[in-house]
DNA sequence: TTGCTCCTCACGTCACGTGAGGTGGC
DNA sequence: TTGCTCCTCACGTCACGTGAGGTGGC
């Protein structure tokens, strides 16, 4: 006979408090094996316990509920550890990032600011490979790798070389919503056929503000203020979109403060220009 | 005479987005340099950019809005650097702990289950000094550390030794509530004044099923699992806090595998006994 | 018989995101 | 004049926690 567990008595078992546990019923995750019809008191048993625990330690890992039950769910164990891998590696990536985001708040507090120089620049018309999508800003990071890993496998499945570093299109909404249109592109001198996500564009021309940033993308806020700063005193701001220019990227070092960005701020024409 | 920015302006200057500015002047994190009283238009300085990317980051280490802004409040550098270094402390020891979950769970999904004996026991009242508050799940193994610091500082005072080892006692609603009462103590064989939080106190005798728990505290969970079941199994479950007596734990190794713990479920007595 | 355990709503939390619906300046 | 930027509500999100108010079993 199965020995049943009162809602408590799971609770200890487990260490999932009472209200965690009617929550999981509620949300489907849990359910207790018997439910007495007259009172609605909940019934555990005992085999449910690892189940529960390997449950609380998904969460501790701040697993959404519904991935847990994905994972639970997939009785192919194989599909399982690649669940749960797949999440791992996420969070070895956010703890990067958290290192990157201090070390960066420790330059930003000791004041030691990006203080580049800002040149003004025209870029002519470029026709390009680019991918074009919609792009959330605390995803753009990945998106970006994706984008430009299909890129250069098209740039070498037609045999072609890049003109120029790669790039990046940024509507300001991207930025001021935290969700925008971004093309990923890089600069070539012959057509290609469309595949997948990739196609041929030609990158309208621009007036701008340019600025050199050095070091990790975690930090490109200080150049964008700086260059901000720059064409709000002077009375030169324009529509369009952001650039960014990766002429040192991760595809060239594994080292970030070794990364150089040119960084376009879009300006309107200079007298005489 | 300072440039003003406008909110889209400033929200890309410091990769911000506009609701995320809109938030923090509601909530008085970060006030616009200027606010137009006919239209309610927001407008900032360009000397608030750096203090707005140091929002960010700090909101990208999760810190919650009232610290960053106790932290901005503070002008006293010193108290300022203590504030953050407090913070990624605790992040270092989320790190931590977050490691110590995933290999947790690896060893639950390979279905290493602790299987330790059960064993069942009497223990006599023991003179003991201790602590007592109302503590959370989520802050006990801090609490914990705290209070046997403080409870070993009162030995030693007093100049007599641990008659054995230093334990504690859970209520029930501890784990069922995620708050409840805990009682840290070390047995002695003297009365000592009360200082601060620290009493003489008796605790209880108990009739008890122990199991000992061989490893990290995270996973104790598994060894209440074990007693629960055993005792449900049994019919003998009794009312009563939980107890952990830590034979050997942070204080004799760093190695968290090392750790040896007897955890106790209070049961009925035993027939004859 | 009396606490005790368990139950179900309904609402709060935290830091914004998501629309809806509307207004002033170039 | 027409988009465009900005504005203010009001509500949603996620995983529970916090009471309130009430019932069945030892």
């Amino acid at each position: 006979v199965t020995v049943l567990l009162t809602i408590g008595e799971f609770s200890r078992m487990t260490h999932l408090s009472v209200k965690a546990l009617r929550h999981y019923h509620d949300v489907g995750l849990l359910e207790p094996a018997a439910i007495d019809p007259a009172t609605g008191y909940r019934s555990y048993a005992v085999r449910q316990v690892p189940i529960a625990q390997a449950i609380r330690r998904f969460r501790d890992l701040d697993m959404p509920i519904d991935q847990v039950k994905a994972v639970l769910d997939a009785d192919d164990t194989v599909a399982r550890n690649q669940a749960i891998s797949a999440h791992l590696q996420r969070m070895e990536r956010e703890l990067q990032e958290t290192q990157a985001t201090v070390a960066s708040l420790r330059i930003l507090l000791e004041g030691g600011g990006a203080a580049g120089v800002v040149e003004r620049r025209f870029v002519a018309p470029t026709r390009s490979l680019a991918i074009k999508d919609s792009v959330s800003f605390v995803e753009s990071e990945a998106w970006l790798t994706d984008a430009f890993e299909e890129l250069y496998h098209a740039v070498e499945a037609a045999g072609i070389t890049p003109v120029s570093a790669s790039a990046g299109l940024y509507a300001p909404e991207f930025f001021e919503a935290g969700v925008g249109d971004v093309i990923a592109f890089v600069p070539v001198d012959a057509d290609i056929e469309a595949t997948g996500r990739v196609a041929t564009v030609e990158i309208p021309a621009a007036e701008l503000a340019v600025v050199m940033h050095e070091g990790a993308l975690t930090d490109l806020d200080q150049s964008y203020g700086r260059l901000g700063a720059y064409v709000a005193e002077h009375g030169i701001g324009a529509d369009g979109p952001l650039r960014e220019y990766y002429l040192v990227s991760a595809a060239e070092t594994p080292d970030p403060t070794q990364y150089r960005t040119e960084v376009g701020w879009p300006t309107t024409p200079r007298r005489g220009a």
